[in-house]
RNA sequence: GGCCUCGUAGUUCAAGGGAUAGAAUAGAAGUUUCCUAAACUUUAGAUACAGGUUCGAGUCCUGUCGAGGCUACCA
């Protein structure tokens, strides 16, 4: 049990022994107290003032001359502030979670009744252009967030969707069989995603020609739009691979592989892993049955022309389109059949899709169509909805060339990484192969802390210039600190400490340990918000009091054995868990930088 | 038009209805006999506006103004 949890126990307890009325932790609200305060815990008493009818500081007054004298043990004494009582704890107390074995390990048994099944969805890149910034975004949340559930104790299966298909693949290709000249990756020495997303490109620029020219010789805009020749061809071409024409197939098979090649070198480098990737061109079929089903049960009903449609507008929402008139299915008819093929699968009791907000309204109506429907994993459908990367001069926007490609951004903090590294020239002695992981480490750490820091749900900025800056409120920041900590430590590694002693304990070592004792407590409400932003302040805020008390000076010198050798168990213990915060968010800490 | 987000220091971000609204950057001023200065210390600076609920509001409610998103028989 950790230490707030201990205290909440304490505290009801005491309210039941001096009140007489039944109280539970839950009721008991405690805090970190605020620094400029003595003590070192806060129970906010407020709360508390309806129920007993006492004045907040006469209640204080009571519950901690109770609770420091039946536990003197824990709680040496105590002070009111109006509605707050700030509890000062043992040494003793503290000290037993020096061990950063106590912090770091988590039991067997998740802090859920059972193991919860949860499926991740994250990434699910487009097959006609590269991975960019908002994939990152997307990308590194996904991720961090699947590891946080698995930290506290759930079996998670990270999946990614790939859309494969569609209008879009087609004009990429269209594009290629035009001005390609026959180029392929190998020819052209270009990454395969990026080869077929400069024919995406393409294409937009020719079709944008092909309109100009149309409405310039008199053509309405809507008309030049549809009837330009090479949006023509590209529409054909998705009826000919609907009809598998083999020579399409072909094309798209091949162009898919030069993707997915290109895709594969991206997400290895920066970290992504999937447990089963599905693909849209063998999951847009499914889904149909929903629609009969919805029939049969009234959910959905049938317009004049023969479409689909659910009505939502009892819950605010509007009339949704589940099939088309000719029969065909929709995105949504789409996305019905694949939450049911994951459910049949892996029987998840969750399914968390990471997906921009710009589908709130999607995922709304595709979870209230399984709830309509009464289906058992309705319920666990869950949108983790993340807001949009913008650049400092607006939202990034293909057509006008603002997007920031993925791999060029790496490509680039790896650069800055080297650059500000030979910079300090602290690393002389390092080999080729050691500077290359540590410049690859600096750069990734930097860009995923950046994109990790903020709360997903908001809009953030990216702003190039301050995500390279290495000081602050960044990732190179922790990494240097940890590298800081580790060099006091091969020195000297600490002795093993006997807990229960009394330690000479200095008010900032206590601040520090209590701070490394919340490792637990952040990690838990980092996965019920499933906001690894949570654990990225922390880590911050970790390396942060480090700094501030410590430099191996003081630690190395510390003005008696016994001071020393808590000192560098502190170092340790706070080593470890900046290594394993940062490891929930994917960022690799470095031994010596 | 309707629906949904969001407005906090110059800037980028914090703040489970709780104490004097925190950080980081940029600004100003400092700190290395020993120590990884990619560091640390000090300093100045903010809740869009108007009401309401409460012992207590950045947080909840209403309105105004401002920013963004959604409102496709695209995916």
């Amino acid at each position: 049990m950790n230490l707030v949890d201990r205290i909440k126990e304490q505290t009801a307890k005491a309210l039941e022994e001096v009140y007489k009325i039944p109280f539970f932790s839950d009721d008991v609200l405690v805090n970190t107290t605020k620094p400029e305060f003595e003590g070192d815990y806060t129970i906010v008493l407020f709360g508390l003032v309806k129920s007993l009818r006492k004045a907040p500081e006469v209640l204080g007054q009571e519950l901690g001359s109770h609770l420091t004298a039946n536990n003197n043990n824990i709680f040496t004494h105590f002070n009111v502030i109006k509605g707050f009582l700030n509890l000062t704890l043992a040494d003793e107390v503290i000290t037993q979670y020096l061990n950063p074995q106590n912090n770091l390990q988590f039991s067997a048994v998740p802090t859920y009744t059972e193991a919860q099944k949860i499926m991740v969805e994250y990434a699910s890149p487009n097959t006609n252009k590269p991975v960019h910034l908002g994939h990152l975004r997307n990308i590194f949340l996904g991720w961090s967030v699947a590891e946080i559930l698995k930290k506290e104790g759930s079996e998670v299966m990270k999946t990614s969707i790939v859309n494969n298909r569609g209008i879009h693949i087609c004009k990429s290709m269209i594009a290629w069989q035009l001005f390609a000249n026959g180029a392929t990756p190998q020819s052209t020495g270009l990454k395969g995603d990026h080869l077929v997303g400069d024919y995406y490109v393409r294409f937009n620029d020719e079709y944008k020609k092909e309109v100009a020219h149309l409405t310039q010789t008199g053509m309405a805009k809507e008309d030049a739009e549809k009837g330009a020749p090479i949006m023509q061809k590209a529409q054909q071409m998705l009826v000919d691979w609907e009809a598998g024409k083999p020579e399409v197939m072909e094309l798209w098979n091949r162009m898919n592989e030069w993707v997915y090649a290109g895709f594969d070198k991206t997400f290895e480098r920066i970290g992504a892993d999937f447990e089963k990737t599905y693909y849209e061109s063998e999951t847009y079929l499914l889904g149909r049955q929903f629609v009969e089903i919805g029939l049969e049960k009234g959910v959905f009903f049938k317009k004049e022309d023969g479409s689909a449609w659910i009505d939502l507008t009892a819950e605010g929402l509007d009339e949704k389109l589940v099939l088309r008139k000719d029969g065909t299915s929709v995105y949504i008819t789409q996305d019905l059949g694949l939450a049911h093929q994951k459910y049949e699968e892996f029987r998840y009791d969750k399914s968390i899709y990471v997906i921009a907000d710009e589908q709130n309204y999607h995922m709304k109506v595709l979870k209230l169509i399984l709830q309509k429907l009464n289906l058992p994993y309705a319920d666990g459908i869950y949108h983790l909805s993340y807001g949009m990367v913008e650049l400092p001069n607006g939202r990034m926007k293909s057509r006008e060339g603002t997007v920031v490609d993925a791999d060029d951004m790496v490509e680039e903090m790896v650069r800055i990484a080297a650059q500000k590294t030979e910079e300090s020239g602290k690393v002389k002695d390092f080999t080729p192969q050691e500077l290359t992981d540590l410049y690859e480490m600096i750069a990734l750490g930097a860009l995923k802390f950046f994109l990790l820091r903020v709360d997903p749900k908001k809009r953030m900025v990216f702003n190039p210039e301050e995500s390279i800056d290495f000081q602050g409120f960044t990732g190179p920041f922790i990494q240097y600190t940890h590298a800081r900590i580790k060099s006091i430590l091969r020195r000297e590694q600490p002795a093993q400490l006997t807990i229960n002693k009394r330690s000479p304990l200095l008010k900032l070592e206590k601040e520090l340990l209590l701070l490394l004792e919340q490792f637990k407590a952040v990690i838990k409400a980092a996965s019920a918000d499933l906001n690894p932003s949570l654990i990225a302040v922390y880590a911050f805020t970790v390396a942060k009091t480090y700094n501030s008390f410590y430099t191996s000076h003081s630690v190395l010198n510390a003005e008696t054995e016994e001071k020393k050798q808590l000192r560098l168990a502190i170092c340790n213990a706070t080593a470890e868990v900046i290594k394993s915060s940062m490891q929930l968010l994917g960022i690799k800490v470095p031994e010596r930088m």
